[in-house]
DNA sequence: CAATCATGGATAGTGAGGCTATCCAAGGAT
DNA sequence: ATCCTTGGATAGCCTCACTATCCATGATTG
């Protein structure tokens, strides 16, 4: 297909698709001559993983080509391109700003919670970082955040992953397999958050509404 | 304290606090002559809850405004109080782009969800539309998110509300009983979606070093 | 076969958002 | 009395995700 349906197709706008290849998000089309070129499917299901990284999943461009770039990249092995995939996803804070004792303490909850999880703890794991940075932030602010009361969380999100690698697993394909991880890992954050919020007004209202009447 | 202290005890620039002060995320000091202003530690607290919501919770500054003016809200009673906050806050995506089908079919897997999960539906809630167009992203992609699936997510997210709803509880004066409710809400969702990379990275290496050997 | 149109590629511009740098008048310190 | 600092106002900067315009060339059509 030509830009033109790769546009009508996907819902994205020519200029737009055509910043993408610029970027390097999608491969360039098969050069059928000297002034068109040839998409197929696999560009358009590209294309909108692009859009669903970047729109749902605010990955930064230039975030989202590190990502597929490793996905594509075959001169590695599959856990490997998953590790750097992901590693490359944007963690969810990036903040160093505050004192020194304060982040000291968050690290030391990380690590205890991951090592009461059984976890093993990689201090250069983005996610560790970020979970270090959040941890500080509620510190600064008072409010509480000890193992005791992270535990649960911990636990939870154990659950949800030992069911998201099973479901990752189910796709045959490595790259089809690699492009579901991040997909899923980036897609299900807005649905977990939003039915967090959808329980917690849930909850609230219960609680205040018949409770003390 | 003078503007000087305030940036020096909250590590914000004189330059930022200034900002926040003209677009209102911070209520003006205590004028004590014509060149000067004095801050109390409420400023302080503010400000460092102002610069959680922007920095780890990435909520958008004119947002931020909102949220904090129904926080100190005197006209509306606690519950409107902090069903306005909280609705302000940004949901986690924003898209309308997509096809009427998908997302219709979205909305319905979303209502189905919250029904089964005895939860009320309310389709103007931002989490709610935030609910469906992370689904519809996902159905466009092809990824599987029925009912089914997502149903351990909710059952999930309703005991991480009751726990955090129960923590807020746990304040006393009515303020602070909202701004920790924003608080937790906002800067939980790193925590969360941190220690889920985290777990993931574990589940994906534990299966695929020790699972095929 | 010629006139017109569409296409892909390159370049520059746009708008939002979050700061940040500069200026200025006036009060406080020495 | 002089110098320094403070707070307030204004305008500028930087990033990022697009978007609009040009242009040469090949496709299309009467």
């Amino acid at each position: 297909m030509r830009l033109a349906e790769l546009c009508e197709r996907s819902g994205v706008s020519i200029a737009t698709i055509k910043y993408y290849l610029r970027e390097g998000l999608l491969p360039p089309g098969r050069r059928v001559s000297a002034t068109q070129a040839e998409y197929d499917e696999e560009h358009l299901r590209r294309l909108r993983l692009v859009r669903a990284l970047v729109q749902v999943g605010r990955v930064p461009v230039a975030t989202a080509r590190e990502v597929l770039a490793a996905v594509d990249d075959d001169s590695m092995d599959q856990l490997s391109r998953l590790g750097t995939a992901v590693a490359a996803l944007p963690g969810a804070a990036r903040v160093t700003e505050g004192d020194q004792a304060t982040t000291e303490a968050a690290e030391h909850t990380a690590e205890e919670l991951q090592t009461l999880l059984g976890w093993r703890v990689v201090p250069e794991n983005p996610a560790h970082v970020s979970l270090v940075s959040s941890l500080a932030a509620l510190l600064r602010l008072g409010y509480p955040c000890e193992v005791s009361q992270l535990l649960p969380y911990g636990r939870l999100a154990a659950e949800l992953a030992a069911h998201e690698v099973a479901l990752v697993e189910e796709f045959e394909a490595p790259t089809t397999q690699l492009e579901a991880a991040v997909a899923l890992t980036v897609l299900y954050e807005p649905v977990l958050l939003s039915l967090r919020r959808l329980a917690q007004a849930e909850e609230a209202s219960r609680r205040f509404d018949t409770g003390p009447a």
